[in-house]
Formats: C-alpha cells, structure tokens, sequence
DNA sequence: TTAAGTGCAAATTATTTGCAGTAAG
DNA sequence: CTTACTGCAAATAATTTGCACTTAA
C-alpha cells in the first residue's frame, strides 16, 4: 500500500496525497511530512499534530489540522482510533493491529501485531458482520 | 461480587449502592432500578439513562445523572467503555469482557466472553503492567 | 447537625461549520 | 476560470462544575 519507492520526499508526499484523491497543498505537505515523512507509523491527536506544526515552523491553522486529519481518515490514508472518550487519536498505520494505551500519559503506541493471536473470536450476529476488531491494551505504571 | 440473593428489591439496590460506598439517595436508586434492578447487564449512555428515567416517570436532572454514572465507575459498581469519540457508555457488568459495537445505530452489546480466546498477547514493555485489556468487535449491517 | 448529594445554569473541552478569501488543476 | 482548500470565528455537543439548597446519617 505504502510505495515507499526511492523518489524525493516531496514527490513521495505527493503521491501519498494522490493515492487519497487530495491535492497536494502546502498544509497538506507539511502534516504529512509530519505523519508519514519518515516511514515510521504515528500515532497523534489534532491538538497534538498541531504542535509539532507550530514546532516546525509550520503555519497551519487548528482548524485545518481538524479538517485534514478527517479527511486523511476519509481518503483511507489513515484511521481514527478510539481510546479515551475525551479525544480522538489518527493512526498512520492501515492495517487492524493491537494498541498499548498508557493510561497516565494518555500515549497511544503500537503493539506487536505478531505477538496477539486471537483463537476463537465471537461470531457476528444474524444479519451483522465484522468490519474490525479494535484491542486496546491498557497499561498501567508499575 | 454481586450478592442477588432473595430479598426485596430495594434493599438490594441500597446494598448494591452501600457496596460502593454510596448514599442510597432517591435519584441513585431509581437509576440503580434501571441498571441493575432486573439483573440484566446493560450498556447505557448518560443521554439514554437520562430518557430511560424521565420516561419512568423519576425525576433526576442530566448533571445528575452524569455524575451519579461517574460515582458509580469511581465506586467500581461500573465500567466505562469507549467505542464511540463523542459519547461515553457506561457498563453494568464487571468483569473484562468483549464488546459487539453496532456502527450503524450505536448500539454496544456484551459479546460471549466464552468465545473469545486469546492465545497470544503482547507482553507489557518494560516498567508497565497490562490494566485491562478491551477488545471492540465493530460490526456492520450486511 | 453536618457532610454528602442534587439541580440548575454557566463553564469547559474537543470538534465542526459557515463563509469569504486563496490556491490548485 | 472553477472548484477545492484554508482560516478565522462562531456554533455544537458531550460533559463538568460552582454554588445554594436538600437530605441521609
């Protein structure tokens, strides 16, 4: 899905756009650095991308980071995950896979997909079936 | 945990409530009777209890309602549970169990914990502790 | 009598939206 | 040019809170 060809970081970012159907604007380019720029899959809320806009000198209004992110989300290039009913997380990583949830920083990570294996699952109901199966760990200090 | 042994209904909503340490005042019992008055496990929303009250005929205000649903999460009497960004529901059964989440009409239903087998699952990273572990099987109409 | 509980209305927080201006195809 | 995108500020929606009043212990 990712085409993380050899090309310029621009022109990947381009094309990330495009895979989405979304024009390449100029805040668009700069979240999606942010996001996706290096390969590595993120995991962040709007108020907190917005931070690290602010923090690379980057001028992109709250609201279009709102905005943005939905659409991102709309345009299948990511997913909202769903974790503590106050705020909203995006997760650059496509595939159905397992969360740590650090209950007293309020951070969002991955976990090892390769290490959950469900062996039975509850079957969807008569006339209903599974679109996903969120696992949210929650995890404690020690 | 929950002791349904045979005596009259309100004195087992006001142990119900005593278990958590809480004031059998009239709101907390009416909205107990709703809850957990027949022994069903219910999934509700502030908003739905809410209705769920006015349309028994008790008189209990919304902000009550809200916090009464975070005393009883705060006494351990419930479960909160997030599924949807913008509302929370609130679980009357305790133990960790699955969730069937209907994207379609926002319903939240328990799914059969008897079904669900985890073979494998991520250990904790270091300096934490697993708290709870949600699994939110989201179904869509077929 | 006294600390806990209640209910309004006002405050908060996260998020969305209307709309006039700006930029991409 | 034409339609999508942006950004402000105002609107929403769910939830919390301040505070005077009521009630259980």
């Amino acid at each position: 899905m990712n085409d993380l060809t050899v090309q310029d970081p621009d022109a990947r970012l381009v094309s990330w756009l495009a895979s989405g159907g979304l024009r390449p604007t100029r805040q668009r380019l700069a979240l999606a650095a942010l996001l996706v720029g290096d390969g590595e899959d993120r995991h962040v809320t709007a108020e907190g991308l917005y931070a690290a806009a602010a923090g690379a000198a980057e001028k992109v209004s709250l609201a279009t980071v709102y905005n943005t992110l939905r659409a991102f989300c709309d345009a299948g290039l990511m997913n909202e995950v769903v974790v503590d009913g106050s705020r909203s997380y995006f997760d650059t990583r496509l595939d159905d896979h397992p969360h740590f949830y650090w209950e007293d920083s309020g951070r969002l990570t991955d976990a090892p997909a390769s290490q959950l294996k469900i062996a039975e699952l509850p079957a969807a109901p008569e006339g209903a079936e599974i679109a996903r199966v969120d696992v949210v760990i929650r995890l404690k200090r020690v």
